[in-house]
DNA sequence: TACGTGATGACAGTTAGTGACATCACGTGC
DNA sequence: GCACGTGATGTCACTAACTGTCATCACGTA
């Protein structure tokens, strides 16, 4: 990560990384599958953390307002790392590889979603869409935050986001 | 793409596609990018269609709607294609590093579509969310087109899509 | 016919990532 | 206290994706 920011993820090499780390680049490739995997160790735990609070909600809730507690949930957990996350996230905006590798991530974890509304009763395609549109809610509200000034708390900015995709997509309200 | 479909996306070398094409590994590089570029050939021109389609839409239109009218223009060009999609569509559900490659290809299509909101007089963040959910519609129709039957048309879909998230994001309609 | 230009080939080099085997530390059962 | 299995690490060789550089070659033009 030193590394990373220092000199740019492209002008990393593994075996700098891994003399670093004292290690040969053997080893590494045993702890990461991949040098951009370094970056993500931590969305395996943030997708069950959020898959849990979608599973925990009250039966009663929306698909939709289900949803929105995973996020809430992500929200709390990635909250107070305001700086970490800023530095992370320089990182990976500034590599396209470390780009489509995030994406991944929200995609899995937008696919585990939408089996956390199945077991809920939701069908498709109401899951699948729940789901993509809360991982939507949760990209456009990151990036805000993210950019954004330090005392703006995150869970703040996500339930703004909640709150506008709601009247987006309600047609008829503010436009002919 | 025959390579690909016969042996998978993995299993083919750059050399193997140069030499059945009849040039060297080098020229191979000097039209794509990398390996994968190959399947994503056609993603620069739909973008600009669905751009197009945004920013032409009636001013009267509301942001989702307007993001509607460039789904639906795409809906049209992929339409025709059923079969060829499919097995697009299956080289790449078969490999992780093609999947992230489809991904950003979409990323840069919402922050596109996102821009031609603004243009539109649109404001953040209510741009970058018409436009993710927009993607996220698109995403979840093609989908289901791709595994559904072959007489069911993109555009059907795509319509049921757009009003299934409309219903998910009222909040209160249908749940406590 | 000479010349500039754009496309291609040839070739060497870097780096990510993998497979196979050796080694080594360490806890367990005897 | 010692043999032994096991998991983590090192070593080495190898593949394949890319990249930089220079040579070559076809072709339209002055």
């Amino acid at each position: 990560m030193t590394l990373y920011v220092e000199r740019g993820f492209e002008q990393t090499t593994v075996a700098e990384i891994a003399e670093l780390a004292g290690l040969t680049e053997r080893t590494f490739f045993r702890y990461f599958a991949d040098k951009r995997e370094v970056l993500f160790s931590g969305a395996s735990s943030l997708q069950e953390l959020m898959v849990n609070a979608v599973r925990d909600a009250p039966a009663t809730l929306s698909p939709y307002d289900a949803i929105a507690q995973g996020i809430a949930a992500a929200g709390e957990a990635i909250g107070p790392g305001h700086d970490r996350a800023r530095l992370r996230q320089h990182v990976i905006d500034a590599n396209n590889e470390l780009k489509e590798r995030e994406l991944i991530k929200m995609a899995t974890l937008s696919g585990a979603l939408a089996q956390a509304l199945h077991e809920r009763g939701v069908d498709e395609p109401t899951s699948s869409l729940a789901a993509e549109a809360g991982i939507a809610v949760f990209r456009v509200a990151f990036e805000r935050w993210v950019r954004g000034r330090d005392d703006v708390a995150l869970g703040v900015v996500i339930d703004e986001s909640i709150a506008t995709l709601s009247a987006i997509t309600h047609r008829e309200e503010r436009y002919a």
